[in-house]
DNA sequence: AGGCTCTCTCTTTTT
DNA sequence: GAGAGAGCCT
């Protein structure tokens, strides 16, 4: 095995990339020789259930893509074969790899999201999925709205108690299908909220004929549970395919059970040492325990890293092996050492960000390219000091992810206005535009409506239609209602039978009655803001197009409020062609991979998080977390922290992360300091290495 | 109904 | 220190 020059030119550097990165080539030429042993075997892999333990780089994909294009070969009709992810994106970029080494018939293969494959289940079997026809899906804001208007009502819960909470109380009961919430503690409010208010949430949900993100799973399985509804779809695909499956969760997995059936040709891949979801539901244990829910697998690890220098391989592996349970496994790499993992401890915040930013500048008049820069953090709120600096320099940059996306109320309400129109039993899109734009119809002209939508059991939208005879409203709420109800109601039914090409035209004229542009223009915003919020408005009705454009004919209304919720809808610079420095948590950062990458603010309190360690959370997923974020570099990485920092707007002493203290320093790893405040460099080394042999001996590591 | 001030908190996030 | 949300005031 050669070994790469360390040092060397970027020339060299270059080179061996390209050497070793064949999974990135631009045309993939279907040619089992390319692929290592484990790899092979897996893509040769025939029946019978089979996990696939794919380290970081390790072309865990590609071998997914592999396997897929190799059963087509063999005369597996692509129609049979199914393949899940859990985000759009992967499926997406699935879709596009396979058409490429596949060939057209490759497209044919379902390669679908889990909450797209269980409202595909939904959707055919809906009547014993318990709905009623133009069902619609309650994405998380939806959940919110509503959990905030039950303890409105219900008052049983109008102190400060902070619905989210709630909801998620109400999920999980939900999630484990148990009866009621368990008051655990007499007194806690929050028990005492949730018990009260989850028969009523699934009551509501019920009324208004609406599904949750969880029930796409739940109501499949129940479907499914039924023996000649399972038959059926069991016969439609004879092999399955899993993406990440360490961030399934347990009723994921219920659900993959049923649908393998007895044939069992089942292929999960993943990586236990990457389950970073564990907080949202995921449970790690089911990479653990495959085997014992699929007895007779197949084990495969891929531990040959195609991605890092043997340095950060090494640096990532000492981290991660302290976890205790995981599948044992060590990456490795036939590419050379690399250059020396650095850890920099820094004065203070400002301190860090200005050596991060500086070393990004040093990079970029080397050549690099700010596209194969990334700055990780743990969370959102430490992005703020770094992108001050870089836009103070003028180094290009963005921020993934944050809120941004979910604000955008001029598209919320369009939205919404459309799911009336589809279900006039959707009371939480009602409710969101009864008064939007302003119709005199206030909060307390509302909960008098929606009282009488409830005593009369028809709800409230008929409460709406017959305002004229509901006590206690304004003359402004009754003329509201029903210009409301004029505007809307003769519409709707030419809605829900539109066919493609009349729906986004009817829509467009829909908003326009309504007056939402001009509503948008009346509002006292800054001109770029309406501007940008017109835009959006346009945004919906385009992406309507796009739907019509692609999609069969029938309830093509009900169809694409559906699919908008299960997919976000694009955001503002899908297309960005300059090269810019990348900005993101760890967790966004997981599949991604950069030449050049920064771990910062790597302290305790913030990457094991401070929440994590009092709330007795899992302190191991802080350390996938850390390994997640080291194995993102291809040939780089810096982890820095700060030894005080300005937060919550006082200054604060901060310690090392407990991770830093696990990193072979010496083998692969070197330190240093970066404080401005005048220690000479002999302080600032003697004080590092005192450091470090401190956290050594408390560690009990040798050194 | 809307705007203002006070108070509280301060992960991660896809579907 | 900053943003969100509740409550109070006009």
């Amino acid at each position: 095995m050669h070994r790469a020059r360390n040092t060397k030119s970027k020339r060299a550097g270059g080179a061996r990339r390209d050497a070793r990165t064949p999974r990135r080539a631009r045309h993939d030429r279907f040619d089992l020789g390319s692929l290592n042993a484990p790899q092979l075997e897996a893509v040769l892999h025939d029946d019978g259930p089979m996990l696939v333990l794919a380290g970081a780089g390790s072309g865990k994909t590609r071998v997914i893509i592999y396997r897929i294009t190799r059963l087509v070969r063999d005369g597996v009709p692509p129609g049979q074969i199914l393949g899940v992810t859990f985000t759009n994106k992967a499926a997406r970029e699935m879709r596009e790899r396979l058409t490429e080494l596949a060939g057209p018939r490759g497209a044919e293969v379902h390669l679908s999201t889990f909450h797209a494959l269980g409202l595909r289940i939904i959707r055919e079997e809906r009547e014993a999925a318990g709905l009623r026809a133009g069902f619609c899906i309650y994405d998380t804001g939806d959940q919110l709205s509503l959990v905030r208007d039950m303890m409105r009502q219900t008052r049983v819960a109008d102190r400060r108690l902070d619905p989210g909470r709630v909801l998620e109380m109400i999920l999980s009961a939900k999630r484990g299908r148990l009866a009621g919430v368990e008051v655990d503690h007499e007194g806690d409010e929050y028990d005492v909220a949730a018990a009260e208010l989850y028969p009523r949430y699934v009551a509501q949900m019920r009324a208004f004929n609406a599904i949750d993100f969880d029930d796409l799973i739940l109501r499949a399985q129940d479907v499914l549970a039924q023996p000649l509804v399972r038959e059926r779809w069991q016969a439609r695909f004879s092999y399955m395919l899993v993406d990440e499956y360490q961030d399934t969760s347990p009723d994921q997995l219920t659900l993959l059970r049923a649908l393998a059936g007895a044939k069992r040709n089942i292929c999960v891949v993943g990586d236990d040492d990457q389950s970073i979801y564990g907080w949202r539901g995921a449970a790690a244990g089911n990479i653990l325990s495959f085997g014992k829910a699929f007895p007779g697998t197949r084990e495969i690890i891929l531990d040959q890293n195609y991605r890092s220098t043997q340095y950060i391989l090494q640096a990532a592996n000492a981290v991660i092996q302290n976890n205790a349970v995981r599948k044992a496994k060590r990456l490795w790499s036939a590419g050379g050492d690399g250059e020396a993992v650095e850890v920099v401890a820094c004065g203070t915040g400002d301190d860090e960000a200005a050596f991060v930013v500086d070393r990004i500048q040093q990079l970029l008049y080397e050549g690099a390219r700010a596209d194969e820069i990334a700055i990780l953090y743990r969370a959102n709120v430490q992005s703020r000091a770094f992108e001050e600096l870089l836009a103070l320099e003028r180094v290009p940059f963005r921020v993934v992810g944050g809120q941004a996306f979910f604000e955008r109320k001029e598209v919320r309400d369009a939205i919404a206005y459309l799911a009336v129109a589809q279900n006039p039993l959707d009371e939480v899109a009602l409710r969101r535009i009864v008064n939007s734009p302003p119709r005199g119809i206030g909060l307390t002209s509302l909960e008098r409506l929606v009282q009488h939508g409830e005593n009369t059991r028809k709800g409230l939208w008929a409460a709406l239609v017959q305002a004229g005879s509901v006590d206690g409203l304004s003359v402004s709420a009754v003329a509201g209602a029903a210009q409301l109800v004029g505007v809307l109601a003769p519409r709707a039914r030419r809605l829900r039978a539109a066919a493609a090409g009349e729906l986004s035209r009817q829509c467009q004229e829909l908003f326009d009655q309504l007056g939402l542009r001009d509503a948008i223009l009346t509002a006292d915003d800054a001109p770029g803001i309406s501007a940008k919020r017109l835009e959006n408005l346009d945004e919906v009705v385009r992406s309507i197009e796009m739907f019509e454009r692609q999609s069969p004919a029938a309830l093509l209304l009900a169809e694409y409020l559906r699919s908008s919720a299960l997919t976000q809808l694009p955001g503002e610079d899908g297309e960005d062609r300059q090269a810019r420095v990348t900005l993101m948590t760890l967790h966004a950062a997981k599949g991604l991979e950069f030449r050049y990458v920064f771990l910062v603010g790597i302290e305790e309190d913030a990457l094991p998080h401070r929440k994590t360690l009092e709330e007795g959370g899992d302190l191991a997923e802080e350390r996938r977390l850390c390994y997640v974020g080291m194995t993102r570099a291809r040939e780089r990485l810096w982890i820095t922290w700060a030894r005080r920092r300005l937060r919550y707007g006082r200054l604060q002493e901060r310690a090392a992360s407990r991770f830093i203290a696990e990193l072979p320093v010496g083998a692969g790893v070197t330190t240093h300091e970066h404080d401005t405040s005048g220690v000479s460099e002999e302080e600032q080394d003697q004080m590092a290495q005192d450091f470090f042999s401190r956290m050594r001996d408390r560690l009990g590591i040798d050194d």
